[in-house]
DNA sequence: TCAGACATCCCCCATATGGGCTATGCCGTG
DNA sequence: CACGGCATAGCCCATATGGGGGATGTCTGA
């Protein structure tokens, strides 16, 4: 009952390409079938491969790993994807699975975990490494950011004041200042300076363009 | 002229570990002859081994890249470190030239780029990967913070408030706030927020322990 | 339909922050 | 020795920040 797993694998990294596949390839039913090194030649290689699984780096140069998640579901509901990082914060578990991944892989992962993973989420089954439900539960509890406090944080972090804050987002240094503090209530922080770390060290704002 | 060029490779991630002795051990005259996953490991490692270069990655569990080639040119001077990252930022390049480094290698750089860094970091030439120079400039214009500064800078990013850290670091409030005026001068941020946020983006407290 | 989350705005006010200025002592380099 | 960088510390003061209150409108889900 075992045929071929047909993996796409995307990351940024070479040496992590080469890693994995070479893991993955001496398993007589897993196969890398094809290899990107963005989101945007990831999804055009999923159309073409159609694979059964797709092994996705969380930090790619161009699209975030939700809007790759996000994109190839909308094309493919069925495409099924485990999501791969160094970057362990609660928030980007959180995110990953929000997206639609049905798992969690950290690199430092050694090949039985990672081989074991894989098989699972394969077979469409929820593949975490050891320590990822802890993360999890503890993420659960704590409130998520609504999209304008999202906005507010990545405005807090370039340095911005309230006021400066109110002109660029069109609204009142009253509201900011609001938005502020529920913000800091959500996320337990000391002063808007806290804020900014937390938001940078757990990669609240990752899934927003650089630019933007 | 060219006997094997004997290697330890040092990386947290054990995808990348495979990945880069799988390239690495193609070539005939190079050899992966041990692999440590932390920086303890590491500098053990390079004892009973000597290897003719090490290969480190910059973020480890339990030591800084620095804190390890450190470590290794206390002991031996001779010490050849290349070190690998996927964290490209001016000043981690900058820190990591400084503690002796003999070059810098992008985690994601092609197979051809990275056989030539390594063979060039083997005879100890500077070896870099394309883009890092042009940043190593930028860096070298702004002038770095002294270690009382990025003492204060930790505080910040904790969200302690001025007398806060003037209790923490045992002096006046005054003398804190004098710090941050030149820390905000320096990095040219427009406020303590903004301190910060291009702290954690720049990897300035890189080489800190977490805990301190 | 009513509760709850979200986003918007207003008031007041104590305290924190940031900028300006001067000044001391220490240390390393020229 | 003199100079400059660093760390220390004080003063004054305008403004920003953060906490408290109350208020409106939308939208979604029970």
């Amino acid at each position: 009952m075992n045929p071929t797993c047909r993996i796409l694998l995307v990351d940024d990294h070479y040496v992590v390409r080469i890693g994995m596949a070479s893991s993955l390839n001496l398993e007589p039913d897993l196969e890398v079938v094809a290899e990107a090194e963005n989101g945007e030649a990831a999804i055009a290689l999923y159309r073409e491969h159609r694979p059964d699984l797709v092994i996705l780096d969380w930090r790619l140069p161009d699209l975030s790993g939700g809007d790759v998640i996000k994109a190839l579901h909308a094309e493919f509901p069925a495409a099924r994807v485990l999501v791969l990082s160094a970057f362990e914060s609660e928030e980007v578990i959180y995110q990953a699975l929000q997206a639609g991944a049905v798992g969690y892989l950290a690199k430092s992962s050694r090949r039985p975990e990672l081989i074991g993973a894989v098989r699972l989420a394969a077979q469409g089954k929820a593949a975490f490494s050891a320590d990822i439900a802890a993360k999890l539960a503890s993420r659960i509890q704590r409130p998520s950011l609504s999209p304008r406090e999202l906005e507010v944080v990545a405005e807090l972090v370039k340095g911005n004041s309230n006021k400066e804050i109110a002109t660029r987002l069109n609204i009142s240094e009253n509201t900011v200042k609001l938005h502020i503090t529920h913000i800091m209530q959500k996320l337990r922080a000391k002063d808007r300076t806290h804020v900014a770390s937390i938001a940078l060290q757990q990669g609240l704002l990752e899934n927003r363009a650089p630019g933007g």
